[in-house]
DNA sequence: CCTACCTATTAGGTATACCTAAATCGTTGA
DNA sequence: TCAACGATTTAGGTATACCTAATAGGTAGG
């Protein structure tokens, strides 16, 4: 099967570097470096300077770019991976809300899957599931048109003043953090009242209406992205 | 992605080889040459040698191969072609009955995902839909063990006596053929009355208590499966 | 302003899974 | 028996997507 490529036209590969680009350059859009994307595919950076000249390259190039100055996605690039980031958070809420994964396993599956599926399975998934505009996780699911709202939360770990919270969405990639943060009740729409952070301490946070304050580790705090609560 | 290979270790390939020899094979699991994979598989029969080389020579072969006089599974080929056809079935059956896909368009996604979900999907779609034994073409789903009953049916296309049959099973390869035989009442548990076949004639039929006899191309005659009538 | 040092690219390889063209094998009919 | 023919295998390539090692580029501190 030389032709490992889906419907599309892109190679499982190709669309994951499309996905890493899109999230690294962030909502700016700024230049992501090789070195930033092989640590994020785990792939060695020749080999990420092959592919992105690769892309660049191409009759309809989905990345720009300049030696030595990083990449950015072209819209035929940009278009693609927003596509690509839909079907996995379709696929994540399909596996959590149908098939009643537990949370922290629906990434890895979606991972996967988000690459193989039809048109039409994204669609009925779609249907079956009523549109819905935010996956497990509290991730805005791109629409069929390709447009997704920007996240307007940040990360637990960079807030400094205290005060009451309102968890926005976790990270979905650490299937281990993930699920301590389940276990604590730190899901998606809970409320947290958190402390405010003296120089070297940690992260201490109530959550709901508990009056136990949980102690985050590093990795908790940084997985977690809240709003403040209203009123 | 060098390691296109999934949870299990096959390439998607390696799958479809295994499972094109498990079905050439037939239930005497006789040996499959290599034109009839070439054929089958749509790939050039040099490349056919290759591949079934390369996988008797394996530390743990996939098969059982001889120079000049074909293959045959291993028993650890079997048991990961069984267990691909099991995925295969499951996914058409999952599509059909809670996505609700037309019964033509199932096989062509069950072919690419079964390749590409865990187990955990499989063991998930399974217990939604009840453990079904019967794809929604009227194929026997291998159970997680391996075991898959063999069929008692007879092609259509090879019954020469007229008589009242019950519809086993349809070919879901070819979508447009599959789409005909709907369109026609033709599916699985209908009642069907068959005309005596005269040396040159084709093929007619009534389906169910219809009084309007149905002439089947050669494409539906050889795509249906038939088992005589209770009483 | 120039060297270290880190980043990025080039060069040269590997594995998988294909392909075409050129042998070679096996069987069968004269 | 044996030559011819079709089936199968061998030989030699391609494309994708990786890798390691060697080289070159950019920039910040002295
Ligand atoms: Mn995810
Ligand atoms: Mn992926
Ligand atoms: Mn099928
Ligand atoms: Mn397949």
């Amino acid at each position: 099967m030389s032709d490992r490529r889906r419907t599309n036209g892109n190679s499982e590969s190709v669309d994951n570097y499309l996905k890493a680009i899109l999230t690294l350059g962030g909502p700016a859009e700024t230049r992501v470096t090789s070195t930033a994307l092989a640590e994020r595919l785990e792939v060695a950076p020749a080999s990420i300077t092959n592919m992105l000249q690769k892309l660049a390259a191409a009759e309809k190039p989905l990345v720009e770019y300049e030696r030595h100055r990083g990449v950015r996605l072209s819209s035929a690039g940009k278009k693609r991976a927003l596509e690509v980031v839909r079907h996995h958070r379709l696929i994540e809420t399909f596996l959590y809300e149908v098939l009643d994964y537990p949370i922290e396993e629906v990434h890895e599956e979606a991972e996967r899957l988000e690459h193989f599926i039809s048109e039409r399975f994204e669609e009925r998934i779609a249907a079956k599931l009523g549109h819905p505009k935010i996956d497990p996780h509290g991730h805005f699911i791109p629409t069929m048109e390709g447009h997704m709202p920007l996240q307007a939360s940040v990360k637990l770990a960079e807030v400094v003043e205290g005060g009451t919270f309102v968890i926005d969405s976790v990270d979905d990639r650490d299937a281990r953090t993930l699920k301590q943060l389940e276990a604590n009740g730190i899901k998606v729409g809970a409320k947290l009242r958190l402390k405010p952070r003296t120089a070297t301490e940690g992260y201490s946070v109530n959550i709901g209406r508990s009056a136990k304050a949980l102690d985050l580790s590093r990795e908790m705090a940084g997985d977690i992205r809240i709003v403040p609560a209203q009123k």
